[in-house]
DNA sequence: TCTGGGGTCCTAGGACCC
DNA sequence: TCTGGGGTCCTAGGACCC
């Protein structure tokens, strides 16, 4: 059987951690630079607010309504969940985390361990109640023979309230019940194309599929995901399980805050994204032989003039060094920067992407002492920041040039627009909460 | 004035090899 | 008038996920 831990609005239950006081209350976190909603809280899903609207038509479409907005704050995220997934696998044989907000679960089949299947309700109930004691964030369970099945159940969980945060689909009367339920779109592998498609030919929701044949599902779609959907739908186990995989390509970019047309702000932005891939790179031991920069002006500006551009290099020897990595992402800016434009948004991405030992190093490249030594220094570098914060300790390049000197505090400095940022208590000691014992007890 | 940031996989088609 | 049968690799485009 598998489960999955899916976290209930995830970034906004973050937030209400340290504000108990936000609780019933609509809140929303927004994307970088403050510009879409992209979580929301129960209350403020019930208001009619959509995922994607930008923060601006916000107070146009709900005027006078109290909500709470926060920008995002990865550290917090990160941090918290975090503290979620190690409860888990203390509770789990074993586990793979699918996302920030979901875990699945690979649980013993209750037939196979000689247990009623109750077994297992009653253990995704304990495990929601521990996280929601430990951590302060509320998580629902969804059990089944396979993972779009378990995905299935764990939105019924969140949706009703008698399956006490787990639900669990096994056997066959459940498992259509379950289907009839869920909307076609709502199927996990079936995103708006399909279910457009779908609901076309009469597929209203998940069972309407499931009753098809499969050699229907095999020629209208042509495409091996979809049949494998199918199957499950059906309760075969099929769909792979990706265990934790190096990635493939990285790709760090960012919306500018405002629009950037000089070309050295655009270079400092683009060296420490260089910077960033590196770091991930180092992070999950692996080397890049292809480093790629991108350039974008604002497209929903149509009154100014648009340019976009994308460039790529190979290395001659693969590498994660920051200095290597920045240095070629700046000779692609170059090349590919016009003057005159506004730019909105830039991004790196570096690709293919192999371990980092042995490296493959080419006969004319520079001399293998070099590679050892900028390897060495990466390393004093990575664990500095780690210790002290992330852009303790940058290349110069990185540094945003402003009045009144450099220093940590500049280096993103106004890159990002964070209005509404929360504090880190967990991860930053000047955001530690601090009780004074000669506070009176607060009242209840 | 303001509109996010990451990823993966599959298929078709073209270029090339023998 | 007729023109084979295997492969691999790469890219673009389109779908999906969170």
């Amino acid at each position: 059987m598998y489960g999955i831990a899916d976290l209930d609005n995830c970034y906004c239950s973050c937030e209400k951690v340290f504000r108990p006081d936000l609780e019933g209350k609509p809140i929303v976190v927004l994307s970088n630079n403050d510009g879409c909603v992209v979580a929301r809280s129960n209350e403020a899903k019930k208001m009619g607010i959509k995922e994607g609207v930008p923060f601006y038509q916000l107070a146009e479409q709900f005027p006078n309504q109290k909500i709470a907005v926060f920008s995002s704050n990865y550290e917090l995220y990160g941090e918290l969940t975090g503290r979620v997934v190690s409860i888990i696998r203390q509770e789990t044989p074993a586990y793979f985390r699918y996302s920030i907000d979901e875990c699945f679960m690979y649980l013993p089949d209750a037939s196979i361990a000689n247990q009623s299947t109750s077994f297992l309700q009653s253990w995704g109930e304990k495990l929601h109640h521990r996280v929601r004691r430990e951590v302060g964030m509320p998580i629902s369970i969804g059990i089944a023979p396979n993972k779009t099945l378990a995905k299935i159940a764990s939105k019924l969980a969140k949706k009703y309230d008698v399956y006490r945060h787990c639900c669990m689909i096994d056997n066959d009367y459940k498992r259509e019940k379950a289907l009839e339920w869920c909307p076609i779109e709502d199927v996990w592998g079936i995103g708006r194309r399909y279910a457009a498609r779908l609901q076309s030919l009469g597929c209203k929701t998940a069972l309407d599929f499931a009753k098809h044949h499969k050699g229907w599902v095999r020629l209208t779609f042509n495409n091996i995901n979809m049949v494998r959907t199918w199957q499950e739908l059906n309760g075969e186990d099929v769909v792979p399980n990706e265990e934790l995989a190096k990635k493939k390509s990285i790709c760090t970019s960012r919306s500018f805050n405002g629009m950037v047309a000089d070309y050295d702000t655009l270079r400092t932005h683009v060296s420490n994204y260089a910077a960033r891939c590196a770091e991930k790179l180092r992070a999950q031991n692996t080397v890049a032989s292809v480093v790629g920069v991108f350039l974008h002006t604002n497209a929903f500006r149509e009154d100014l003039p648009q340019y976009w551009n994308f460039q790529e290099q190979r290395l001659v020897t693969p590498s994660n060094a920051g200095i290597t990595i920045v240095q070629t992402a700046n000779e692609l800016l170059q090349k590919i920067y016009r003057q005159g434009y506004q730019y909105k948004k830039a991004g790196v991405i570096v690709m293919g992407i192999g371990g980092d030992s042995p490296i493959q190093q080419d006969l004319f490249d520079i001399d293998a002492e070099q590679i050892q030594k900028m390897r060495r220094l990466d390393q004093v570098v990575d664990r500095i920041n780690r210790l002290h914060g992330s852009e303790t300790i940058v290349l110069g390049s990185q540094q945003y040039t402003k009045k009144g000197g450099v220093g940590k505090a500049d280096v993103f400095a106004n890159a990002i627009k964070h209005d509404f940022r929360s504090p880190n208590p967990t991860t930053r000691w000047t955001d530690i909460i601090r009780l004074n014992v000669n506070d009176k007890p607060l009242e209840q």
